[in-house]
DNA sequence: TTTTAAAAGATAGCATTACTATCATAAATA
DNA sequence: TATTTATGATAGTAATGCTATCTTTTAAAA
C-alpha cells in the first residue's frame, strides 16, 4: 500500500486549490524548481508559465501574486516538517531525545521520499533556508498574520517550545529558544555554504557540525535550570 | 569641539562616493527614511528621486541598483556598530562585561546621537532588523562576497567571536555563537513586534527581555566549559 | 447523450520598474 | 577664462506585475 501525504493548507493563500488540478500541481512543482534554481527575486509568473507550458494568466488564476505562492510552499514545508517530527518522536518518552531528533531533522538536508509526488522536499528545504524569512520580513507581515498565514510556523514553534518545557519546566524562554533553533539551523547552513568565515564549520562543511553546535546551544541553556 | 564620525566604506559599493556631495548625502538620508517607511520591496529609485527632488538618472550615477544601496547602508550600520562596541568596551577588562554590553547594544533601539548628520541611526536600526538579512540572502551572495561587501558584518562577528573566546577559550563555536547573537537580537525584536506569539516577551514587549534571553543563551553556552 | 459548467489557452493591454542614453546647464577648479 | 565635474531634463526600452476578454477543451450533471 502506498500512502500519500496531504498537508492541509490555509484556503486564503490561493484563489484556486493547486492540489486539485494537474496545472495546480505543476505550479507548485515548477515553482519549487525555479525558485531553488534562480532565487525568489528572479522568479516571475511569466517564467513559471513558460516553464510549465501554460500562460501567465493561468498562474494568476491560482495565486494572487508570487509572495502568496512563496508563503504557500514555505507553509507546506512547515506542515510537512511538523508531521515528520510527530512521526519521528512518536513513542519517544525522553524530551531530550525528542529535541535531539528535532534538531537533526531541522539541520539535515531532507531526501525526497516520494510520498509527495509534486513536491521535492530536498529542493524545498533549500528554499526554506534561503528564502524562508522573506515570507514574513515584509511590511505586510501584520496583514498576512491576520490571515493566519504563519500558523504552520507558529504551530511548529509551539511544538518545539512545549518539548523544551517538558525537558526543563522552569526554562523561561521556550518559544524564543524554539525560533532560535529553527532560524539558526537554516542560517548556519546558509553561512556555511556561502559565507563560511561566519561559522566554525571550516573545510568539511558538514551539517553534522551544525547539529553539534545547536545541541550544545540548546542543552546548555535548558539543562542548568 | 564637535566630532564627526566617518565610516570607511567599500569603494566598489558605489559608482560615485555619496559622502562627497550634497546629493549623495541626500540619497543616503532619504533612502533610510523611505526604506524604513515602506520596506525594501516597495523602495524604488524613482520614488527616492521624487522624495529628494532630483531625477532617477541622478541616483543611478551613485548606485548601480537598489541592492547595492541596501548593502551600503547596512554595511554602514555594521561599521558604526563596531565603532560603538569598541568605544563602549574600551578599558573594560572582563570579557563577560564586554559581552553583556555588546548584547545590550545589539538589542537596544539606538538613539540618533547627531554625530552623523545624514544618517538616522534609529531608523537604520529598524532597517537592519527588517531588511538586514536580505543583503546576503540572494543568489548573488557569492559574487557580492568576492567584492568583500560583507566585510563589515564579518569583522563584527570576528570581534564578538574573539571576546567569546576570551571569556571561554575552549568554547568550540565562537563565530557561530556570534552570528546567533546578532541575528537573534534582531529576529526576536521583529517577532516581538510583529509575530509576538513566537516569543516569550508577552504584553510589555520590552527590549530588556530580549537582552535577558540573549544573556541567558550566551552565558549558559560559554560558562559551563 | 446531451447540456452545461468549470478549467485552461490565447491574446491584448496597461501602469510601473529597472534601467541606459543624450544633451543642456550650473558650479567648482585650474 | 577655460574646462572639467556634477546635476537637471527628457526620452526611450525591455521586463515585471498585473487585469480583462474571448475561445476552446475537459469533465461533470442532467
Amino acid at each position: 500500500m502506498k500512502l500519500q501525504l496531504q498537508i492541509k493548507m490555509n484556503e486564503e493563500l490561493y484563489l484556486r486549490n493547486p492540489e486539485h488540478t494537474e496545472l495546480g500541481r505543476n505550479i507548485i512543482k515548477h515553482s519549487i524548481q525555479l525558485i531553488s534554481q534562480n532565487g525568489f527575486e528572479a522568479f516571475t509568473f511569466k517564467k513559471l508559465a513558460e516553464d510549465i507550458g501554460t500562460t501567465e494568466a493561468g498562474i494568476y488564476r491560482y495565486f494572487e501574486n508570487k509572495h502568496r505562492l512563496l508563503i504557500y510552499i514555505i507553509s507546506w514545508y512547515w506542515g510537512w516538517l511538523e508531521y515528520q517530527i510527530s512521526f519521528q518522536t512518536n513513542n519517544v518518552k525522553d524530551p531530550v531525545v525528542k529535541l535531539k531528533k528535532i534538531i537533526k531533522l531541522l539541520a539535515t538536508t531532507v531526501e525526497d521520499d516520494g510520498k509527495t509526488i509534486y513536491v521535492n522536499e530536498s529542493l524545498l528545504h533549500q528554499i526554506v533556508i534561503s528564502e524562508g524569512s522573506k515570507a514574513y520580513l515584509t511590511k505586510q507581515v501584520g496583514e498576512d498574520n491576520k490571515h493566519h498565514f504563519f500558523k504552520p510556523y507558529k504551530d511548529l514553534c509551539a511544538v518545539i517550545g512545549n518539548i523544551i518545557l517538558e525537558s526543563s519546566p522552569k526554562y523561561k524562554y521556550p518559544k524564543s529558544l524554539a525560533t532560535t533553533i529553527i532560524e539558526m539551523a537554516h542560517f548556519q547552513n546558509f553561512f556555511m555554504k556561502n559565507l563560511p568565515s561566519l561559522t566554525d564549520f571550516g573545510k568539511n562543511k558538514a551539517e553534522s557540525e551544525i547539529i553539534l553546535f545547536l545541541n550544545d546551544l540548546v542543552f546548555s541553556s535548558i539543562k542548568k535550570n
